[in-house]
DNA sequence: CTACAAATTCAAGTCGACTTGAGGTCAATA
DNA sequence: TATTGACCTCAAGTCGACTTGAATTTGTAG
């Protein structure tokens, strides 16, 4: 009873098995062989899709995820890469911090607007004070909340080459 | 002096024009007017753009970020609706911190693989502990760490009609 | 032994958030 | 006044992460 079909994972899991799939084609995850053309899947598995799960939700790709967790268990990233990845996460951590107490202000304040909310500006404000090196679930910032943000003279192309 | 064109408030926030464009025609942002063709923008668009960065950095859509802070600046989403979208971001911090915590034990041990760490399984199992309601960067999740995922018999369709 | 539900492959489609490219318009210089 | 360069519009393309559909292949239940 070690080994389980897909549709047993994806009861699981809740992942939709074309998903669990995708996982395996990308490498994410692998099966321990097959019965006839069905896959066996061991129970590390629930495991790896709990950390595929783990691992989007902080807006890491795919790709990343492999990177850093795997289905060999050894991590693709060098230490100061997943050190980075760390202080990346913390960084979005007080980000989110503050992105959820501004949402709960304007739940909560009799301003008509909240742009013109005194209190909410300041929130802004402290929300630009960020150190370098953002990264964003999905692609990488080149700026957060403008500290002198025009690098150079940079007329459309805002994306490395 | 008050009013820029696209090219300024690029510069200014590290934004590219056609995503700045494209914010306007989705309805995220509003320019004051324009000078022959151009666009002008006021000051305030700043800081606009500033909560569509930090929106998206927590994983929101532009749709969702529009009916939080919607440039006329009264939110579309009802005040329940709001305190709903910060207990998600506060469970999506959690998450994340579970997450840091494991990218940085994983950086650090000498297990030549973390899923036989002990402590890692540890953090795995720790952040299966969430309520419900788990909202992800992109597409809502219908399970995190499945406790006892399997609503009913769901053999491929994991998603709402 | 046959039927059938459940899996499989592979190609194509979808969705959000932009980007890119072609062709057109203007306001400010030279 | 004639250029020019920044901006404009609109259609189409791209990218990641899947989903969907059509055409097969089984293992198992009847």
């Amino acid at each position: 009873m070690k080994f389980m079909d897909i549709s047993e994972v994806s009861k699981q899991t809740g992942i939709a098995a074309s998903a669990i799939r995708h996982y395996e084609e990308k490498g994410l995850i692998t099966s321990v062989g097959r019965r006839g053309l069905k896959r066996l899947f061991g129970p590390d598995v629930l495991d790896q899709l709990a950390l595929i799960t783990l691992g989007k939700t902080g807006g890491f790709s795919l790709e990343e995820i492999k990177a850093m967790f795997g289905p060999d268990g050894r991590p693709a990233l060098s230490r100061p890469g997943l050190h980075q990845k760390a202080d990346d996460l913390d960084r979005q951590i007080q980000t989110l911090e503050a992105l959820r107490d501004m949402i709960r202000h304007v739940a909560d304040c009799p301003a008509p607007s909240h742009m013109e909310c005194p209190k909410f500006q300041q929130l802004i404000r402290i929300s630009g004070r960020r150190k370098r090196g953002e990264r964003s679930a999905r692609h990488a910032k080149p700026s957060d909340r403008f500290p002198l943000a025009a690098d150079h003279h940079r007329l459309e192309k805002n994306k490395m080459s």
